[in-house]
DNA sequence: CATATGAAGATTGTATCCAATCTTGTTGGG
DNA sequence: CCCAACAAGATTGGATACAATCTTCATATG
């Protein structure tokens, strides 16, 4: 098991899991003392762990004011899914041509993964083994900053994915797309497993504008 | 004069201008203790802006042994300027057909001070006003996301830029793209400008890898 | 009634202190 | 001579305490 090494370390993964999970919501304050307290630390590992969500645009802070769970616009959205958009395009490019066979062996049983968390109707796992093929792609880009900007923004929208895998028949689709993406990635055919990821995207960015539009 | 709301946002104007200004040097450890004393503040503060700089790659963090200041590879820094030109060449494809005649103007406007202090032989200056000017072009983009990445990227380097505009035929020759590029925007030639905005990473790449390689 | 004032409470910002971990240098044995 | 074990010092990690700032709400004032 990954034992934490220091306690920021534990407290910045259970923040990632509250904010991605909604149990705190966009918008609204990061109080750091009951928050310190419930999870069983004091304040400075909680502040530092906030530093680093607000590098990434998952919470925003006002001096003297404090965190607040980012709460993003339609606008923010698009820009968004089009940096994303730009960085996938490029890690793409790159580490298509990379690919050993044992790379594309490796995605495939990562694919396995999903369609069997798919078929047992768990949505984090789906989510999860989603999220493991798509940067197992990105990183045969060899560019680790490239992945980890791609990482940020995939985490920018974390809390308002929300129930996307929830639907049977979005699940199906995805899983087709996924082998289709691996059909290409065989061939190595860059411009379609660019289209492929786009397509993708383009899923999920109607899934979580819907999200943002309701409240 | 901007003044200070919080001690931990003045620590980290300052750690930038250390690294940037190489008095911290690359590779180097950030003693807390020390550091912290000589700028005035305890550690509490110190560390939020490690975390900061962290969160930018400028200084790299290693679980119970500290902070060091970022040493770039050859290969960081292709990576750096790979992500800058796509990032770079977006916000001018979206902001070059957005600049009104005043924007365009406003341009002109940091360039003469560019020019003043090229003449006037003031190296900080200089890498001030340049700075100022590609970035007043890159925020036409209206997408201050994009912006913050590049600028992210552009830090990622201050630390071994060094002596570029030391050489006044350097200065001279980028007067001149300078121009050249304004009289691209003003036609709003949206792939020239790109052209010539990938012209000057590409001097920038040249000095800063010469820096890398000497020791 | 609207708005200004101010005090009490809540929350964040930072300093200080101690514990946990790492580094360095020494010593001992092989 | 080389390397393992260990102790002393240095450095970081985190908890607590208090100061600074903001928010809220009651009260007064025009």
């Amino acid at each position: 098991m990954s034992e934490n090494v220091t306690a920021q370390e534990g407290v910045l993964r259970e923040l990632r899991v509250l904010i991605a999970s909604g149990q705190l919501e966009p918008g609204q304050q990061v109080v750091q003392d009951s928050l310190a307290a419930s999870l069983g630390v004091s304040r400075v590992p909680l502040r530092e762990a906030l530093k680093v969500l607000e590098g990434e645009g998952q919470v925003t802070y006002h001096p003297h004011r404090g965190y607040f769970v980012a709460d993003l616009s339609v606008e923010d959205l698009v820009e968004v899914y089009r940096i994303r958009s730009l960085l996938e395009d490029e890690a793409i490019r790159v580490g298509v041509p990379l690919l050993t066979d044992e790379d594309v062996e490796y995605l495939e049983d990562i694919l396995n993964d999903v369609e069997a968390a798919a078929k047992s109707q768990d949505v984090s796992a789906v989510t999860a083994a989603n999220r493991r093929f798509h940067f197992a792609l990105f990183e045969a880009s060899n560019m680790p900053r490239l992945v980890r900007l791609i990482k940020n923004q995939w985490d920018a929208t974390d809390a308002y994915r929300g129930v996307y895998f929830a639907a049977p028949a979005n699940l199906a689709h995805m899983n087709q797309e996924h082998r289709t993406m691996v059909a290409a990635l065989k061939a190595r055919d860059v411009e379609k497993s660019i289209a492929l990821q786009a397509a993708h995207r383009e899923n999920s960015v109607s899934v979580v504008s819907q999200v943002i539009k309701k409240p």
